[in-house]
RNA sequence: GCCCCUGUAGCUCAAUGGACAGAGCAGCAGCCUUCUAAGCUGUUGGUUGUGGGUUCGAAUCCCGCCAGGGGCGCCA
């Protein structure tokens, strides 16, 4: 450092990043501002600034090297490389896995609460694959969050009224009064919607009958809300178990029936302090007209309808009373997350901001974490009203089908109920993935050719190399690998070497998956070390190795299967024991 | 018209402003008397949509354009 700073450089300005893999390890800075800041000063000496970086990189070399205690430097490009000793690194990284196990990884405490809001299903519709991405990612989301050191509270918010569902109402009343729902109730209910929606395309004029069902609602009319409360039931159930099969769980349950009321108080007193415009008296709506209050000359936030012109509720009503809600709840909230597709993301602007410039701080705490939509190949959006849908039932009941019918062929040891067990596991994993292993922002296109391959970048490959893992462990008949006194002082294989590599990344990639709301983050790096697993099987025999390597590999092993274990359950994806 | 997202290998996708743009799939050539071949090894494949700019350095940041998708006063 004193000779950095006699250099005139700055010592806390030199990022350091890992070296672009070499078969060893090691951190590596880089000269280049330190050479482009010289000559902007004129003192560049008419070098070209790459050749200045490797020149200083090697004056710094030069200089470290006469000091003791490191190892091995090397400048090289304008860059200076430190490489750490191979079997005291590797050592480290095997050693503090198999200390924190299922804790290796995790961030400190931070002692900071977030609520993330997700899947919010529509009651008396299909839950369907459009359903799914929500849902799944909102849920690895809320693990990594955890694992990283925040409490969680996972918030549902199912809409349970709203024009999707007076419009079911209608359609029962006027075309299934009295009818019994089918065995596969969501599947019923779903096809009475679409039955509705479509009835109401080819006959707009009915539209007035679906507006008295909602004035009804409204008036709390005892033959509506009675209907209402039986049905939204039936679908609440069905949400129970599709939540179940999926092993996802919520916290808190928030409906947006319960806010239609606080919704519209708040409604009147922004019309009171004349932030809303009550355009009512003229047949009109309540709305905010945002860019205008703020006094913006190009249109931003545009304007927000709050009530319809016949006084019931609409969304925005209720998200408004929502937001005070959750905070009304859990007053230390420091964030609180709305995973909701990208279509809503003007909306939310809206909802927070009208919020903001009525004074309610805690507004500002609100984001909205917008994804993509999930579509059919040609483009073809899913709909429960167009009917162009793959429901999540049958897309589970053809994973696990698939999956079971694999396994049954690979190992044909394996009894019905281990069976039974990993097709769950990897059925569900292999829908998981895809998913989780995109970029937020990015389309996914539904198809089932490539929802059940099983091979390649998929979740059955990360848990295949979980499985070998636990394997050898079983073969190798180790009772514990608590103090073993053993180190890798022999000559590590590249592919050793690029599989330590991989775990010791794990946990700087949490942090980042964490900071960005990325499960993405974690499909990569569980892909990358079960990638380096594989080479690391083909290459290096356990078992049949000197006892000295075996002890080592064996360590290495239950250390890869560890991070493994760690990552998967982040994506929430079951990490079995056979398949 | 305004705003947002996307554009990377034949296909699906990666890549904190840093070293040679990487994987999978598909294709081609190999590997199972040795810890499960849902695997491994090798190989083919690139003007990162396009034109400028900033920078020592750009797939990444800024501006223009092209293409696709989404949103924009009573759907959610």
């Amino acid at each position: 450092m004193e000779f950095l700073a006699g250099k005139d450089i700055p010592a806390a300005e030199l990022k350091w990043v890992p070296i672009p893999f070499s078969g060893e390890w090691g951190t590596s800075t880089s000269f280049f501002q330190v050479a482009a800041n010289e000559a902007r000063a004129g003192k560049g000496q008419g070098i070209p600034v790459p050749q200045r970086a490797q020149q200083i990189a090697e004056q710094v070399k030069e200089f470290l090297a006469q000091q003791v205690g490191i190892g091995h430097i090397e400048a090289t490009k304008g860059y200076l490389n430190f490489y750490f000793e191979t079997a005291t690194y590797a050592g480290r990284v095997v050693d503090s896995v198999l200390e924190q196990k299922n804790h290796f990884g995790a961030g400190l405490r931070t002692g900071s609460r977030v609520m993330v809001e997700f899947s919010h299903p529509n009651t008396h519709k299909a839950f369907h694959v459009g359903h799914l991405r929500g849902t799944i990612l909102g849920d690895a989301i809320c693990r990594i969050l955890e694992f990283a050191g925040f409490d969680v509270v996972r918030a549902n918010y199912p809409g349970d009224m709203g024009l999707h569902v007076i419009k079911w109402l209608w359609g029962y009343l006027k075309y299934h009064q009295d009818e019994q729902p089918a065995a596969d109730i969501t599947k019923w209910m779903g096809e009475i919607y679409a039955e509705a929606s479509k009835r109401l395309e080819e006959d707009p004029d009915l539209e007035t009958e679906v507006r008295a069902v909602y004035a009804r609602w409204d008036q709390r009319d005892p033959e509506v809300v009675a209907l209402w409360e039986r049905t939204r039931e039936w679908s609440l159930e069905g949400f129970r178990q599709m939540y179940a099969a999926l092993d996802i769980r919520f916290d808190v349950y928030y409906f947006n029936s319960q806010e239609e009321k606080p919704g519209k108080e708040i409604v009147e007193e922004l019309v009171r302090r004349g932030i809303a415009t009550d355009e009512r008296p003229q047949g009109g709506t309540v709305l905010v007209k945002i860019d205008e209050v703020l006094g913006l000359e190009k249109e931003k936030y545009r304007t927000a309808v709050i009530l319809r012109s016949d006084e019931t509720a609409l969304y925005a009503t209720e998200d408004l009373a929502l937001v005070k809600h959750k905070f009304a709840d859990y007053p230390d909230l420091e964030k609180s997350l709305y995973l909701v597709d990208v279509r809503q993301s003007l909306h939310f602007t809206q909802v927070f901001k009208i919020l903001e410039i009525a004074g309610y701080e805690p507004a500002q705490k609100c984001s909205h974490i917008a994804y993509e939509l999930v579509t059919l190949p040609g483009n073809v959006v899913v709909s429960s009203r167009e009917g162009t849908v793959v429901l999540l039932e049958d897309l589970l009941r053809e994973a696990t089908a698939r999956a079971q019918e694999e396994a049954r062929k690979k190992n044909p040891s394996l009894t019905e109920e281990q069976l039974e067990k990993v097709a769950q596991a990897v059925g569900l994993g292999a829908l998981k993935y895809p998913i989780l292993a995109r970029e937020n922002t990015k389309l996914v296109t539904f198809d089932w050719k490539s929802a059940l391959d099983f091979n390649g970048q998929a979740a059955p490959y990360i848990q295949y190399a979980h499985v070998r893992c636990n394997s050898i462990l079983k073969r190798a008949n180790v009772q514990t690998l608590e103090g073993w006194n053993v180190g890798f002082t022999y000559e590590l294989h590249p592919a050793e070497i690029e599989l330590i590599d991989m775990i010791s990344r794990f946990p700087s990639e949490v942090q980042q998956a964490a900071a960005e709301y990325k499960p993405l983050v974690i499909a990569s790096i569980a892909y990358e070390i079960a990638r380096a697993f594989a080479s690391f099987y083909d290459a290096c025999p356990v078992i049949h190795a000197e006892p000295q390597v075996r002890d080592a590999r064996l360590r290495l092993v239950a250390a890869t299967q560890q991070a493994l274990a760690n990552a998967l359950l982040l994506l929430g994806i079951t990490a079995p024991e056979v398949m």
